[in-house]
RNA sequence: GGCCCCGUAGUUCAAUGGAUAGAAUAAGAGUUUCCUAAACUUUAGAUGCAGGUUCGAUUCCUGCCGGGGCUACCA
């Protein structure tokens, strides 16, 4: 049987970087209850159009009714006049009638042009919400078999994390929670560019100036130390050019022929020939880096399932591509490079090997991909967290390897985001302007420590209580502050004044949160009986609605990859929840069981926003 | 030049082709004998420009203007 959609979304799914024609429409999964009303209400429509009309609609519209009309699921009428040729709003009076007779869940309505309004009985909500018994997994489906990989973070060690890879982190963290909430197995990894001239840039700088520092004899955390020395090594470098060029060398030259450059060359040179000492160094100063990474990664809450090193998989690709040549997929040049024909996909030709036979970043992401697959070989699909720059690289290397034949190959995505910039313009690390992981980390802690302590709601907690909830809070405002902007767009960062604590930010969800918990503590003694005969306030009927959409929602952002459809569905409903709040009473009820039912809506209020606020990596304190 | 993304209140963000474009912040006015005022209530304020498709366009199409990105035998 056919019936559209949902409550209130229907999705066509688009990612941003495909081609239109690419397009694939999702079916929102609603809540089951939903499902059945809105199954019944088409049935009925149907019967009523028919009856009345002697035709009817092949599907009917529904959506969220708004706030300023009474209420609380809308019927649109203007696309039934497609194939109902009359007045709207006599079309909709004649529909209300009908649905209002004959529909028990139907108690009311009233037509606004071409808008149906449904008046729902408090008995629906009441059942609804009766029939949820754990609110803690709430739209949270189980796992199911399909497995995807979530790349994210993949980091160069030679420099430490800063608010660009913040915004990575943070986002591949959470659509991998999200999609794991929507029913899905999901790996989460990343790629470690832990090879190249980048490190040996380092490593050159740390053997000629380092008198044998090390994260332990300076305290230094690793990755820091480990990106002093690229600084080093860069200005040594630049120094060199200087000279060079007032020796009379063109700059081109200058460039490619300083003394450091050369010898850091030379360093590359010898770790691919595996001489002993250069991979000894190389070892010890890239495990200097992960113990940093691993100190921000835990300060940031986030994990991975397993790590791809650059060093182990920067060969592989090379045996695909000859396959590729068999299959026809490629073409082999005059002078022996390997090329990509994708001019009937509307790009160009990209390049895979060169006529040395050495690979490119091309052959490497291939190889790995693949490899991915044979090492997870439940693998349906994968997603790569990479900024926008790379979208061109990102549509070949899948187009590629859907010539190839994977199978899939069809569900790969970009999750492409916008840069983080600042007021005075790009983030660059040799320009010092970069904003530090562990120093915006630690400077969140701190607001979140002054706002606290102006407070004073927490004196009788242990500094150890205190310290946690500072990271608590300060995490939380600057999590839900970059997920809930849409990932494709830029994000303007000030430092001074970007992070709020007020409003639409992580601190007030949070804050709702503890106020629920506050309230559950002082609930003691609840009567189990049933609430079946309260009749509902408009707050609370309105926090029902909100409740009911949560599984949709979650599979919405599951399928457009987008934290920002969780953070902003929590908002609504903590908004309304204060609302509710602050007008109604809870504790001091009228009837034990309107007490009751408002401290269990309550509680399933707090539980949604926890579970909701876990898909985004943020926690929520008990008391603040 | 070609291709892609973005332009919404002063600012930061919302809005499945649907109703009078929602919030937050900054500005103004209120609310603590009462469950945590990081809150609530309330007043003002916006779709870059020009066409088109549609009963209906912030949303889809075309052109223009403005911002960003990509366009290497670099990663």
């Amino acid at each position: 049987m056919k019936y559209t959609i949902s409550y209130r979304i229907k999705f066509y799914l688009c990612p941003r970087n495909q081609h239109p024609k690419q397009c694939f429409i999702i079916r929102i999964k609603a809540h089951k209850d939903q499902m059945v009303l809105q199954e019944k209400l088409t049935t009925h429509i149907k019967k009523a159009t028919s009856d009345i009309y002697g035709v009817s609609p092949e599907s009917v519209e529904f959506q969220a009714t708004r706030k300023e009309f009474e209420g609380d699921i809308t019927v649109v009428v203007f696309p039934m006049l497609k194939v109902i040729k009359g007045n709207p709003v006599q079309i909709g009076e004649s529909i209300g009638t009908y649905l209002t007779e004959k529909v028990d869940e139907v108690s009311g309505y009233n037509v606004v042009k071409g808008f149906l309004n449904l008046v729902l009985s408090d008995s629906y909500f009441l059942e609804f919400f009766s029939n949820i018994s754990n609110f803690s997994s709430y739209g949270i489906e189980s796992t199911g078999t399909e497995a995807m990989m979530v790349e994210y973070a993949s980091p160069n060690t030679n420099k430490p994390l800063h608010l660009g890879h913040m915004r990575n982190i943070l986002l591949g963290y959470s659509v991998a929670e999200i999609l794991k909430a929507a029913g899905k197995k999901v790996y989460k990894t990343q790629i470690i560019n832990d090879r190249g001239i980048h490190i040996c840039k380092s490593m050159l700088a740390w053997k000629r100036y380092g008198n044998g520092e090390t994260p332990d004899s300076s305290g230094i955390k690793g990755d820091k130390l480990v990106g002093n020395y690229y600084v080093k090594f860069d200005k040594v470098y630049k120094e060199e050019i200087e000279e060079l060029k007032s020796q009379g060398k063109p700059e081109e030259e200058a460039k490619a022929t300083a003394p450091s450059l050369m010898e850091a060359q030379e360093m590359l040179r010898k770790w691919e020939a595996g001489d002993p000492d250069t991979v000894g160094l190389w070892k010890t100063m890239n495990g200097w880096v992960y113990d940093g990474f691993d100190k921000t990664y835990t300060s940031m809450g986030v994990d991975f399932d397993s790590y791809y090193y650059e060093s182990d998989t920067y060969l592989l690709g090379k045996d695909n591509i000859e396959e590729g040549l068999a299959k026809g997929v490629f073409y082999r040049k005059e002078d022996g490079s390997v090329w990509c024909d994708l001019t009937e996909e509307g790009l160009d030709e990209k390049i895979v090997l060169r006529s040395d036979g050495t690979a490119v970043y091309m052959t490497q992401d291939i190889g790995t991909a693949i490899q991915r697959v044979k090492d997870h070989p439940d693998i349906n699909g994968m997603i790569y967290t990479v900024g926008n720059e790379q979208e061109y690289h990102f549509k070949v290397l899948f187009l590629i390897l859907k010539k190839l034949g994977f199978s899939w190959a069809k569900n790969l995505y970009h999750l492409s985001y916008g840069m983080v910039d600042l007021p005075s313009g790009k983030m660059k690390s040799r320009e010092g302007t970069v904003v530090d992981a562990d120093d915006l980390i630690e400077e969140m802690s701190k607001t979140a420590k002054d706002i606290s302590e102006e407070l004073g709601k927490i004196e009788e907690f242990s500094e150890d209580e205190k310290k946690e909830l500072y990271h608590t809070i300060g995490m939380g405002a600057l999590k839900y502050y970059i997920l809930k902007v849409d990932p494709r767009k830029g994000i303007l960062f000030n430092p001074k004044e970007s992070v709020d604590f007020q409003g639409n930010t992580g601190p007030f969800i949070q804050y709702t949160y503890a106020r629920i918990q506050s309230i559950l503590r002082k609930a003691t003694s609840l009567d189990e009986g049933s609430f079946e005969n309260i009749s509902l306030h408009p707050k609370e009927k309105e926090l029902l609605k909100q409740l009911m959409i949560f599984p949709e929602t979650i599979q919405a952002a599951a399928s457009n990859y987008s934290p920002a459809l969780i953070a902003n569905y929590t908002y609504d409903l903590v908004k309304e929840f204060n609302s509710f709040y602050q007008n109604v009473t809870i504790l001091g009820a009228e009837s034990p069981s309107e007490k009751n039912f408002r401290v269990q809506l309550s509680n399933a209020v707090a539980e949604v926003i926890k579970s909701a606020f876990s898909m985004l990596g943020i926690n929520v304190p008990e008391r603040m």
